[in-house]
DNA sequence: GAGCACTGC
């Protein structure tokens, strides 16, 4: 297992709380070096030691290839001067994140030398010095974990044994120290006596790190089981895996590991594995018993996104089979149930012969949903863990407000004339409100008084590019007060340090489904009590603090309780396709912890059908319905790869799957929009966007490939992201199309399916988009716009697409949105003949 | 001639 070593050097040893801590690192990290998110490991080590250079100096296998410095006391910065002489000692040396790095004149002349000698005789820098992770507690883990243990063996510096127990001890006390460490033997006995538990433990309570550790020495792994954790984001799963595996003093991927798409990090050793759920949803298709695992542990729970959901189900099903698998006595005295039988006969028939030992199962909620886990689970078993949580005041007006964006800024001036330090976390629904939030707090800071001017604002967003996402981990100046201006990207996904004020309007963006015309508009709704808490909850992290909600108390209560889940506002045919290739041929009759809207499923299926995926029985069909399955793909996607083989295009489907299957490849900046015109239209492709992004791609590719001749490996790659900017492409999406290629391509080359290019001849590729996405087919009508075929919509081609002002008359699009109008995206010509002789399933032609 | 929350395989 390759691994790259991020080494961050920190001065604090205390570390309160100990995920959270992490999992800000590995942000600032992720935010810093998108092209290695998720192959770090991570060490802490106390920057006043010298050995500590010494130590990284003899590590020339290149392991350590990147430094992180916590800035530590302010203006001191004795931790970036560290950070910067290791730099220069160290060999294969990828990028150094510090504090003082990047704003290098606020700092003392030693540091800024250091930095600068770095910086320049260095060539083989990821990327100028860029932001910061100061005010970052780091805990402190111990010695001999992860990659660093070996190279402190291969440099013959052994730090005496008594600072390796010291840290150890520190770890323990740490754990000791965690709420859910009090009731360790009454949690493994709940689990022992209960097949499933329900576990609501509030923000802190250590319940992700500390309970599969448990659990483990608890004897739950004997017969070589595994306990599996699911967490809905990849970030979490990484994170607290390698708290685990310091925790436990092994190396990451032995007893302790995690997988996510793109990286295993397990081996035969694994006992406890950190996942996302969407892959352990995969992994049931090759093993659908999940016959490895003895406990699974669903964590977060109440976020109820549509893989949990599937995910609980499923384990519900597992569950009974294992134990009728153990032994024909019903357990728990609940008979299988009727709608359900067949499941588990087919299961069951697969099982033959093998051993099954029961599943125990463990749903972990932060909220007080518990009701309804616990009677999904036939009235399971529910505990309370205790969290750990600074107060937050909560705050509420007297009037509801009408325009809560002005609100929003009363309230920012408002805290900043009034209260003590601490900075502003403002929630507000997307990329144009932040925009003009930001705008109006800048207007109006001049009529302040000029001591009063000290406000400094900074947007996040999902689609920010990272290195501006990353300006909110800055430390605030001395005098500053910092303004975070968040979409919900705040409330689960990144942490901010500092933070002391929530201000939090109520409101947020949601997507929901259409199944009448398969549109999935996103429309702005107030958020519910369960949301409502945890954003306050931003507010109390690091000590005492307050959430202004600009709504009154009274409409607080009236609030619903949690979000409405995401299974009843999807599109459900990648649901329903993974179902059905998990045996479940009774979809409507599947007992989901709650029903998906009949005519959403129904809607899914017709679709799935008119792909080919479902015979006239509705039975998966072999072997496209079997293919389109395995593929980590939308269907329309699978599909326009089991065609392309075909139509002897399928290297260039994959190219263009992969890119459409990624966050907009293009990047316009307000500022630049007519250089980012000129940059686009090099790749251009008179056909349509399809191929435009085939050129993109290819362009890259041989960019990298060039580079890549004269470079290492890590220089090619800063010259892609250069290359990337200087073409206004977004060299995160473009990283993760590449990521996805390589992935799809290896599974189009599993199931035999024939990777060839039809070289300069388009046509083929485009009769084979025609043929797959035959369902997002519009003709041009006599005023210019469009009429989409399947649902009889007025269409119109967005202005972002290269037929924008050519108006073909018949094209395919990959999407439909709507905004102020009906807008396609990404479009190509095709003939509207080849719709009938292609897709005779859904058309003919008029006699 | 337009602007789209967040995840995940």
């Amino acid at each position: 297992m390759a691994s790259t070593t991020l080494l961050a050097i920190g001065s604090k040893r205390e570390a309160p709380g100990c995920s959270s801590d992490w999992y800000r690192l590995i942000q600032v990290c992720r935010f810093l070096l998108p092209p290695l998110l998720g192959s770090f490991s991570f060490l802490v080590r106390k920057s006043d030691s010298r050995s500590l250079i010494t130590g990284v100096k003899g590590d020339k296998g290149g392991r350590v290839t990147g430094v992180g410095a916590n800035a530590g006391d302010r203006g001191k910065g004795c931790e970036a001067v560290v950070a910067a002489q290791i730099c220069v000692h160290c060999i294969g040396l990828l990028c150094v994140v510090g504090g003082g790095l990047f704003r290098r004149e606020l700092l003392p002349k030693p540091l800024r030398l250091a930095s600068k000698q770095f910086c320049l005789h260095r060539s083989n820098i990821l990327a100028p010095p860029l932001a910061v992770a100061t005010q970052i507690i780091f805990p402190m883990p111990s010695m001999d974990s992860g990659n660093f243990k070996q190279s402190q063996h291969n440099s013959n510096i052994n730090k005496p044994k008594s600072e390796h127990f010291a840290r150890r001890q520190n770890i323990e006390q740490q754990r000791k120290a965690l709420p859910i460490a009090a009731v360790e033997k009454l949690l493994l006995e709940e689990v022992r006596n209960n097949d499933t538990l329900i576990i609501v433990g509030e923000t802190g309570s250590g319940k992700t790190t500390q309970l599969p550790q448990y659990l483990n020495n608890g004897g739950f792994c004997r017969d070589g089981g595994i306990i599996g954790i699911t967490q809905p984001r990849r970030v979490a799963a990484v994170t607290v895996a390698k708290r685990v595996a310091e925790e436990c003093g092994v190396a990451l991927g032995q007893k302790v590991g995690y997988a996510i798409r793109f990286e295993d990090v397990t081996s035969s050793s694994t006992r406890i594995k950190y996942m996302t759920d969407g892959l352990l949803l995969r992994e049931a298709l090759l093993d659908s018993y999940l016959s490895k695992y003895s406990v699974i542990i669903v964590d977060e729970a109440h976020e109820r996104t549509v893989h949990t959901d599937v995910l609980l189900g499923l384990l519900k099903t597992v569950q009974k089979t294992r134990s009728k698998g153990v032994s024909d006595a019903v357990k728990n005295g609940m008979p299988l149930e009727k709608h359900n039988g067949s499941e588990v006969f087919s299961t069951l028939k697969q099982c033959r012969g093998k051993k099954l030992s029961p599943l125990k199962i463990i749903i972990m909620s932060a909220s007080l949903d518990a009701r309804v886990f616990s009677e999904y689970f036939g009235g399971a078993r529910a505990v309370h863990v205790q969290g750990r949580q600074y107060p937050v005041d909560i705050l509420y007006t007297r009037q509801p407000e009408t325009d809560y964006v002005d609100a929003t800024l009363i309230t920012i001036f408002q805290i900043h004339m009034e209260e003590g330090p601490g900075d502003i976390l403002v929630f507000l629904t997307g990329q144009e409100e932040i925009e003009s939030a930001e705008r109006l707090v800048h207007e109006r800071l001049p009529q302040l008084s000029e001591s009063k001017r000290k406000l400094l604002t900074f947007p996040i967003f999902s689609s920010l590019p990272s290195e501006k996402q990353m300006k909110v981990f800055m430390p605030t100046p001395i005098g500053f007060r910092k303004v975070i201006l968040a979409t919900n990207i705040a409330e689960t996904s990144v942490t901010i340090p500092g933070i002391k004020y929530v201000i939090d309007p109520g409101m947020v963006k949601v997507r929901t489904y259409e199944a009448s015309t398969g549109i999935e508009p996103l429309i702005i709704v107030k958020t519910s009590k369960a949301q409502a808490l945890q954003r306050s909850g931003r507010a109390g992290r690091e000590g005492p603090g307050k959430c202004y909600r600009l709504y009154p108390e009274s409409e607080f209560d009236k609030l619903k309780d949690s979000t409405t889940p995401e299974i009843k506002r999807c599109n459900l045919s990648n649901v329903i396709l993974h179902l059905k290739a998990l045996g479940v041929d009774d979809i409507i009759g599947f007992d989901f912890i709650e029903q998906p809207d009949r005519i959403a499923i129904i809607k899914s299926m017709e679709l799935l059908f008119l792909l080919g995926a479902l015979t006239d029985e509705s039975k998966l069909s072999d072997p496209v319905g079997q293919r389109m399955a395995r593929l980590p793909l939308d269907p329309i996607y699978s599909k326009a790869l089991i065609i392309a083989s075909e139509f002897n295009c399928l290297e260039e489907m994959l190219i263009v799957v992969a890119m459409l299957s990624v966050e907009s490849i293009f990047y316009a900046p307000r500022e630049k929009l007519e250089e980012s015109r000129i940059a686009l239209k090099s790749f251009s492709s008179p056909e349509g966007d399809h191929l435009t992004l085939l050129n993109v791609y290819r362009a890259s590719d041989e960019f990298l490939q060039k580079s890549n001749l004269v470079n290492s490996k890590e220089k090619a790659e800063k010259n892609l992201r250069k290359w990337c900017k200087e073409n206004f492409i977004n060299s995160r999406s473009l990283k993760h199309a590449r990521d996805i290629h390589s992935q799809i391509q290896r599974n189009a080359e599993q199931m035999n399916l024939h990777v060839t290019s039809c070289g300069d001849d388009m046509l083929p590729f485009r009769r084979c988009l025609a043929a797959s996405f035959f369902l997002n087919a519009a003709l041009k009508q006599p005023d210019g716009t469009y009429r989409a075929l399947s649902s009889g919509l007025t269409v119109q081609i967005h202005p972002s697409s290269v037929l924008f002002r050519t108006k073909p008359e018949c094209i395919i699009f990959d999407e439909l949105v709507r905004t102020n109008h009906n807008y396609i995206r990404n479009i190509s010509r095709i003939d509207y003949l080849w719709l009938a002789e292609l897709a005779p399933q859904c058309y003919a032609l008029q006699e």
